[in-house]
DNA sequence: ATAGGGTTAG
């Protein structure tokens, strides 16, 4: 009787913010044993995840005298639901081996951290182990959160061994089973599963139509959309995601305007659709009219700015998520977007005061945003800096290479460059455009013409077609070298429209070696390409002078800001180059 | 159990 008031008490105590003073008094009155329902009303009420709450459950978990199933399995749960799963997973451990037996929350907790951990198998499975010793083994729950560990891992046999063993299957079974599926990419297996499914819910509807839209497959997407009887939020922003990865933001947008309940993520998805294809301006009108920003917003549309060109509202963007008291705090997601834009600068003092502002705030740094870190400091030529966070990334890949070969060239590195290329082919990673662009460009600042040959010959190796940007550094490489020849056959063999940096680069170097003949061409169809051509004329104008063709000259600057005259120029130097 | 944010060129 005293319990069931006390235990009312405390859980208005707690909503109320008083769990610590409540907390005193249990202490004080020997009333430990309701330690547990203090930590689970805290935990139940904490709908942000809050530092401060984790650590004062910890303390409380740690005073308790005897085994408490109950609070630690809340503790877990409310981690696990927090995405913060390799804590989830340290907890657990942490639970198990001071003895306590895993209550069925932190079971099923810990195989959903467990799933959503890269190479957590074998934590799985010893898991796995112990839920056939705890007498678990009938739990519909457990049995179903074993199913959606090993679909996640893709481990699909596994998954749909857990599913048939499973007595009495409910929806969420069969929903794990259905994602199993789809995660392993047998769409056709899905979607026999999905057609069994007895009592197919909203969240079994959304799996089989999210990877149709996946897939590009709208079609399908749209008409299951269409019929499905119960329509949730995120069956919205699965049709919206799906148009977006198929850049086809007015039907995107149509969606948006129709739906009933948007909520943030639709307004997100939005506007990173409107990243991808370039359209800031609509980013922008989306993220101003939201009134309740969350920080994922804050990042998508940093995110567009940054990718857009427009680094410095980027950074401003920032600053006002700084700036803002709201729960709307960076993180190493928000970070390596925030360092892009200032690579961009070329503001290298960024690097530091990130550096301070990760260690102060306790974030982590990933590869991803190390890698973005790397661009920042090549670019400013901090290269000591550069290597040691390459050297300290967990896993390297394309594009962390690329960006170290991308600062080598930059600064002429070829050497460096090559090496770093070696290096990463040995390691079987693949190059890609960006790679060549990088490598090229350190043979071109460094005048390695018959280095930049043979590995501009070898791009067809690796499966990479040559990109106009990467025919403009051959042109330049050659054309400064005095070979304009075969720089001009080179643009000739081109399988795509040169633009006017292929043809500047040409025109250029027969600016270095005072070549009328293919300062002519390159001029002609640099005004031709360009809507602005002075620039390109007074480099003609100085070949002429440099060969004493003083009237020329005169002529071409004559005709540098009238459009007509140097458009008849422009075809009589086509003319006699044909 | 389903839906949203990130790094390399131009």
């Amino acid at each position: 009787m005293l319990d069931s008031k006390l235990r009312f008490i405390l859980q208005r105590c707690v909503v109320f913010g008083q769990a610590k003073q409540v907390h005193g008094q249990l202490v004080v009155n020997r009333f430990n044993h309701l330690e547990s329902v203090l930590v689970h009303q805290t935990l139940l009420l904490t709908k942000e995840f809050s530092r401060n709450v984790v650590n004062y459950v910890r303390r409380i978990l740690k005073g308790v005298n005897g085994l408490d199933s109950f609070s630690w399995g809340c503790l877990v749960r409310f981690l696990s639901q927090h995405r913060k799963f390799e804590e989830t997973v340290g907890v657990y451990i942490e639970m198990h081996s001071s003895g306590v037996p895993p209550s069925s929350h932190a079971i099923t907790s810990v195989l959903r951290a467990c799933g959503k951990i890269e190479n957590m198998i074998d934590g799985g499975n010893s898991i796995h182990a112990q839920v056939l010793k705890s007498g678990f083994c009938g739990c519909v729950y457990v049995q179903t959160g074993l199913v959606g560990l090993y679909s996640r891992l893709g481990y699909i046999e596994m998954a749909q061994k857990a599913f048939n063993d499973i007595a009495e299957k409910n929806t969420v079974s069969w929903n794990s089973l259905l994602h199993g599926y789809l995660e392993s990419g047998n769409l056709d297996e899905a979607r026999r599963v999905f057609d069994e499914l007895p009592e197919k819910d909203v969240v079994s509807w959304n799996l089989i139509i999210s990877s149709y839209a996946k897939k590009g497959d709208m079609g399908n997407a749209v008409s299951l959309f269409l019929v499905m009887p119960l329509k949730s939020p995120a069956s919205w922003n699965i049709l919206i995601g799906g148009y977006v990865n198929c850049r086809e933001m007015k039907l995107a947008r149509t969606y948006f305007d129709t739906m009933p309940q948007k909520n943030s993520v639709s307004w997100t998805t939005m506007i990173s659709g409107y990243t991808k294809s370039g359209d800031v301006q609509s980013a922008e009108e989306l993220f101003k009219q939201m009134s309740k920003k969350d920080k994922l917003v804050y990042d998508a549309m940093i995110t567009c700015y940054a990718q857009n060109g427009k680094p410095k509202d980027a950074l401003k963007l920032f600053s006002q998520m700084l700036e803002s008291n709201s729960d709307v705090q960076p993180d190493e997601i928000t970070l390596s977007s925030v360092v892009a834009a200032n690579s961009q600068l070329g503001d290298t003092s960024f690097g530091t005061w990130v550096e301070s502002y990760i260690t102060e705030h306790g974030i982590k740094i990933d590869d991803l945003l190390r890698t973005s870190l790397i661009d920042l400091y090549m670019k400013g030529g901090d290269f000591a800096k550069a290597f040691k966070l390459f050297n300290d990334l967990y896993k390297k890949d394309t594009v962390s290479y690329s960006a170290m070969i991308m600062g080598c060239g930059r600064n002429g590195m070829a050497t460096e460059a090559n090496h770093l290329f070696i290096e990463m082919i040995k390691k079987k990673i693949p190059p890609n455009l960006v790679t060549f662009t990088g490598l090229l460009s350190a043979y071109s600042h460094s005048g390695l013409v018959q280095e930049g040959y043979k590995c501009f010959k070898s791009m067809k190796d690796y499966n990479l077609e040559p990109s106009v940007d990467h025919y403009g550094i051959m042109v330049d490489m050659l054309g400064r070298a005095g070979r304009l020849e075969e720089a001009y056959e080179l643009i000739k063999s081109m399988p795509m429209q040169p633009n006017a940096g292929v043809w500047g680069a040409l025109l250029l170097a027969s600016g270095l070696h005072n070549n009328v003949e293919f300062g002519e061409i390159a001029c002609s169809h640099c005004v031709e390409l360009e809507t602005d051509p002075n620039g390109y004329l007074s480099h003609l104008a100085n070949i002429y002078t440099s060969v004493g063709r003083w009237d020329d000259a005169k002529n071409v600057r004559d005709a540098m800001g009238e459009k007509k005259l140097f458009k008849t120029l422009a075809c009589s130097w086509i003319e006699s180059s044909v």
